[in-house]
DNA sequence: TGACTGCCTGTTGTCGACAGACGACAATGT
DNA sequence: ACATTGTCGTCTGTCGACAACAGGCAGTCA
């Protein structure tokens, strides 16, 4: 042990391809909104812009593809996913069972630099004013996936991340009148309050009123709600 | 309308490109266990036994990573996930709840032709004996994937599936003993009934009976069960 | 005028090739 | 004998090129 470089002695001098960064860059311009639902996206021009070759653009566009953030439509190209109210409903409805098993997770074993780290990001959420939308969104996604990452289970992390990437992508740009914009930000200190163990309410309950300020209906496909009426009338 | 040539005059003349055929064939090679977890693919020797080039086998990789079926490190190569018994807990902790969910969804409104395809996968699932580990996990898989379609949420489809396909993978080489295998293809039933509502058990408890036949304890990650203790030791 | 047909252009899908990185192993020095 | 360094082969990451395809446009025929 003794001579050899301990841990952080140099930085790890960046292992990524050129492929990951490629996808990271994408999918930051989806999720800022800077390419919009809808549009196409042209290999050789991303390609260019980036000045990188087609190959690891090509390889990044499949990744965001599993990723529902763009569809791929053979031989046409691929297109930035464009999500319609059913769409964001029936995500929604998955995304408040699993958040609130993230909230669940998170508040039974927050560490002291878990709470640290949430209530340095809800500072930094309450203080924003007047903010570009797509800042406030970054930070918005910022402090989910702070809890997700708390709740130990990295395979509810990923899955989280996937299933509501196009939701941030949509909100951006829906998002632009401030003062709904206000009430969206500060939606999120109930789920601060629940992960410290200050919140009585359900973690089911603590999410839908999260996602009510953003969204009419967030659990209309989802089975929390009784269902509106068993129509097999296509069927018979 | 009127002269075209309505639905199914000619089969549609497979419009799938190389990438997504090969990412199929790969996919299939790992979950029925022909290719072993912790194995390292060779992209040229894969593209010679499929007669494809690297650049369509490449792509394909990137998509099954992005599935958790394959992990990459960079510039070493891509490596057929390895789960050990932690990873299986908590990836089993995320599926009882959304397994739960698609449970509650496809009953409330289950078609005939719905309970028909459900009937014959149970038919088929109960008839096995002595099939090949392989084939049984199949069909299991076939069984669940059908549950996640009736629900309507395509969402939840997708989520479920590459959340657990790398499950689906371990198992087929973990339940060589047929009578174990019995047991599990058997454990489908309850799941059956309850789609029809012949069961008064709730989605999870249900869903939770049908994983414990395969894993020790599906829920130890899960909120579903209480904490074991809070331990902050590490952070004190 | 209207519809059909055949080019034309831009883009995607696929390929083969090359450079650089990694691991294995031999060579060297102590 | 052991550790370190140098070398080699293999594989990945990236690139440029070509072929195949889709949609747009114009020309042709009724």
């Amino acid at each position: 042990m003794l001579g050899m470089p301990s841990k952080s002695t140099f930085a790890p001098l960046t292992n990524d391809t050129l492929r990951d960064r490629t996808a990271e860059v994408i999918s930051e311009a989806i999720i800022s909104g800077r390419i919009r639902p809808g549009e196409r996206l042209n290999e050789s021009q991303l390609a260019r812009e980036l000045r990188v070759s087609r190959a690891p653009v090509r390889e990044a566009l499949q990744r965001l593809q599993e990723q529902s953030l763009i569809v791929n439509v053979p031989r046409r190209g691929m297109f930035v996913v464009s999500l319609d109210d059913e769409d964001i409903q029936k995500i929604n409805s998955l995304r408040v069972i699993l958040e609130a098993e993230a909230l669940r997770l998170t508040r039974r074993h927050l560490t002291p630099q878990g709470e640290r780290r949430l209530a340095q990001l809800i500072t930094a959420i309450e203080s924003m004013h007047a903010t570009p939308t797509s800042q406030a969104v970054r930070v918005d996604l910022e402090f989910h996936r702070a809890i997700w990452l708390l709740t130990g289970n990295e395979y509810l992390e990923k899955t989280l991340t996937s299933l509501t990437a196009p939701l941030f992508a949509h909100l951006v740009l829906n998002l632009l009148r401030s003062e709904k914009m206000r009430l969206v930000l500060d939606s999120h200190r109930p789920l601060y309050d629940f992960v410290r163990g200050r919140s009585d309410a359900s973690a089911e309950d603590v999410m839908v009123a999260h996602l009510r300020v953003r969204y009419h209906d967030p659990v209309r496909f989802s089975s929390l709600v009784a269902p509106v009426q068993p129509t097999h009338a296509d069927t018979v």
